[in-house]
DNA sequence: TAAAATTGTGGGTAGTAGTGGGTAATATTC
DNA sequence: GAATATTACCCACTACTACCCACAATTTTA
């Protein structure tokens, strides 16, 4: 039984090999819908990890991103930003995508690596990065925690 | 796989050689749609890099450039700086097209060049000049970028 | 419980991509 | 018109990547 579609949950832990290739989680591939064609998009993370969208998901942002006007420094800026680390990737028969060197330096990984369902996208972490940040995350306002708690729970 | 037609994203490390020609990434050339007729136009970009447009988009700017009226002063500056420094080039049966000096300078490039996409054009850069760029829009009001990547990413 | 299918991981290989250089055709100059 | 320079087209080499197969471990099915 899976969700919805190209919705994702859980926490996986897997390995990075040698040629950069990481398996998709089986759960998460077929909870990918079909006009995804088997690709989903990694890009930077606003934390130090990799996010990898759906492709269709991806598909939207680009066309925010189309919509910017490249008269305004700051819209280039972002634009640039975000592009330049963006690359659409197709999983193989065996159910891998390839990361590119440039993001599993990003976010620092190495052969121990957990894949973590965010509902919409997929995030990649290197084990002891997440741990700290989870750290970090401690000092976040609780009360402010509790509300946003509030809305979503049941 | 590639993401929508002249869509162009990733971030590459080529070389420009001693006949001015440049190979453009396969992944951007198979996303180039066949109506360009493996043609880009190439012109001075707003920050210190070349731009290099799918054809089909540049005759989008240069119809847009043709309804300006030449009685203004503006109009006729505006337009003269960006017809100037544009033309077309085609790539060769490598994959490489091939820049004018009068570009290559205004860029400062030398051998080694990166090659940056940006979604619906490309960016050629000297390495040196986007590290520097990239530094000075670590200082771009925060609070700005925020509310953009708001309205944007998912 | 045994058999079959699926899942995650590792590695080999043919084809492609990126780079450099040569030569013929064209244009330019004297 | 001849000599020179410039451009466009072609060929060749190396490295990498996409694709393929293999296998162990686990899960599902009969």
């Amino acid at each position: 039984m899976t969700l919805t579609n190209n919705t994702f949950t859980g926490e996986y832990a897997y390995s990075l090999d040698s040629k950069g290739r990481i398996n998709i989680p089986a759960k998460f591939r077929q909870s990918l819908s079909d006009d995804n064609e088997g690709t989903f998009v990694i890009a930077r993370g606003m934390d130090s990890c990799i996010w990898v969208y759906p492709l269709i998901q991806w598909k939207e942002i680009e066309s925010n991103l189309r919509n910017l006007s490249s008269l305004s420094k700051i819209n280039r800026t972002f634009v640039r930003n975000t592009a330049r680390y963006a690359s659409p990737s197709t999983y193989d028969k065996q159910g891998r995508i390839i990361l590119t060197p440039s993001l599993i330096d990003y976010a620092g990984l190495d052969k121990e690596v957990l894949i973590v369902g965010m509902v919409n996208k997929i995030e990649i972490w290197d084990p002891a990065t997440l741990a700290e940040t989870d750290q970090q995350n401690m000092e976040i306002d609780p009360a402010a925690y509790d509300e946003l708690a509030k809305q979503i729970i049941l």
